[in-house]
DNA sequence: TTGTAGGCGTTATCAT
DNA sequence: ATGATAACGCCTACAA
């Protein structure tokens, strides 16, 4: 692969000048820059970014870590981050936890051998869990979209309390009187915020469902569960979950037993992810506005490399879309 | 950050044994090894990648390029080629073209840049589409999951053909005498394929409908236009869909106008993508081992990068998901 | 078994 | 305005 030596070469000057015209120094006369930067085009000059990352000891890299981009939330956390950090003329690696704290670890020390000069990191769902590891590295880190509890990192998190407040609050006034809060296990910090918004909203009328994990397959067999001990006389009239996919699930198990939605029951879910609108009946649910989160979180790690104070917890707003499952 | 040097100074010898001792030579006493391997560690020496990479004048990387990753189809690729990537002790560098063609050859121009030992590219949906501008620079690449025609590289692609006339096979023998087949825009590799596959099994009993983009949306318009021209007497018993997400389309509109399916209209999807099983009626569709043509094109690309010769287009099997949609 | 020294491709600090 | 040269951190002959 051909170096500046090569240009230098072949334009007859040294490397220190083609390195500055290269550069757009103005230490250069136009003409060498014009010159010199249409030898290395010609040739066909790729700078090597190791080289310049060695010398300059930084990588202008910023590291972003998911913990399963097979979750749409998290593909298009991804995708906006991969957006905002570009524009902002960085380089971005991206990395997936795939929900194991000794691999999430095992990352953020990638991250730091790579030199990023700040990271994103949006934690995986397991509680009792902190980066202390991480204390002798003073890497700018921020949380996206959670964050663990006792970690003095700064995070960039969707009102999630408020979101689940809405959305209950919408079933509350369109007559909704026993309500049930469809979530996943205890702990999780973005789970505890919205089941938070949910009681604060619902009150008397609030009822809590607990699952072992927030998919599919555990909403279904959740509502079929409710159903049995319903035993005909069913003792709600609305279930609002904690992301779209589960929705999806209480929504297809009730049409299959006859009950009408949102007439009977109506159901709510949160995210508003690609196929919010694609389920049976299209779902009322809680836009998490990904691109914002995406945007206000590269813009704050920015701030933070640059040495400026940012807040601990910056809330990301939220919007409720009301479509025809409430 | 501490440097070797450190380590040399800290444990009295010099840079070269500790690199030796840190890269477990056995020209190295066993006793020096552990003692420099162990101070290595009590100092939190993290090598620097950009030092190692520019002497040793590869990466130990490889790319991947994905034009969207919130295609979920993408997202699994992504995942599963990540695994075995690191499985055989690479690194993974992961782009984004965002279904761009100037993007793509800058994302490839920064590969070839970040000298990474190899290349696996799921090119874009566009046709009439080259990689010209490769030529000068040898990099090991394949193509997954689809390819541009005319170029000279080796392939791992799902069997489009195969699967496409295995399901419509099953249209038929479930009595389906007039099979619609819903695709996208003409030209492109991995829709032509299908195409073909289903042509070549429908015969007589197929018919084509092509959409602007193989979407939710555009699926759903021409479902109401099909039912608007039918005008009460239905001139097809199936429609078999290019993706999952079009299918769910499908079922959706012909649901809302009170059309049975299966009994009267059958609906066939591709891809078993996550939600395949969520929509309204569990969808009958042909699974892509996307785990499979992951694992695939990492070896094959390796072996690529060996030296060896690999065969111009890869064939991963394909399977028929009976569920009730059809 | 270990140390010395040169070089990977850049940038940056001096001179010129 | 340009050129020589010394880093950056690591690896690897070759020498000791």
């Amino acid at each position: 692969m051909i170096s500046i030596k090569d240009i230098a070469k072949a334009s007859g000057v040294s490397t220190a000048t083609v390195s500055l015209a290269l550069n757009h120094s103005d230490l250069i006369s136009e003409q060498t820059r014009e010159r010199v930067c249409r030898i290395a085009d010609e040739m066909g000059y790729l700078p090597n970014p190791y080289a310049r990352r060695l010398v300059k000891q930084r990588s202008d890299m910023l590291g972003l870590i998911v913990p399963d981009i097979r979750n749409v939330y998290y593909a298009a956390l991804v995708h906006h981050v991969n957006h905002a950090v570009r524009a902002a003329g960085y380089g971005m690696i991206i990395a997936m936890s795939e929900n194991n704290p000794a691999y999430e670890e095992k990352i953020v020390e990638e991250m730091i051998a790579s030199r990023v000069d700040g990271l994103l990191l949006s934690p995986l769902n397991s509680v009792g869990h902190t980066l202390s590891y991480l204390e002798h590295f003073p890497l700018p880190l921020a949380f996206v979209s959670s964050r663990y509890e006792d970690c003095p990192y700064p995070a960039v998190i969707p009102d999630y309390q408020n979101g689940m407040a809405e959305i209950t609050r919408m079933a509350l006034e369109k007559g909704r009187k026993r309500i049930l809060f469809m979530t996943g296990p205890k702990g999780e910090y973005s789970l505890e915020e919205r089941k938070q918004g949910f009681l604060c909203a619902a009150g008397e009328n609030g009822m809590v469902v607990h699952c072992r994990e927030v998919s599919y397959a555990d909403a279904t067999e959740a509502t079929e569960q409710l159903l049995a001990k319903a035993n005909g006389s069913l003792f709600f009239d609305a279930i609002l979950c904690v992301n779209d996919t589960m929705a999806a699930g209480v929504e297809n198990v009730l049409l299959r037993h006859g009950i009408s939605i949102p007439e009977t029951v109506a159901v709510g879910g949160y995210d508003d992810v690609l196929f919010a609108e694609t389920t049976a009946v299209p779902l009322t649910t809680v836009k998490q506005d990904i691109k914002m989160i995406a945007e206000t979180a590269v813009s704050l790690l920015l701030k933070r490399i640059a040495g400026n104070k940012i807040p601990q917890i910056t809330t990301v707003p939220v919007t409720l879309i009301h479509r025809d499952s409430l």
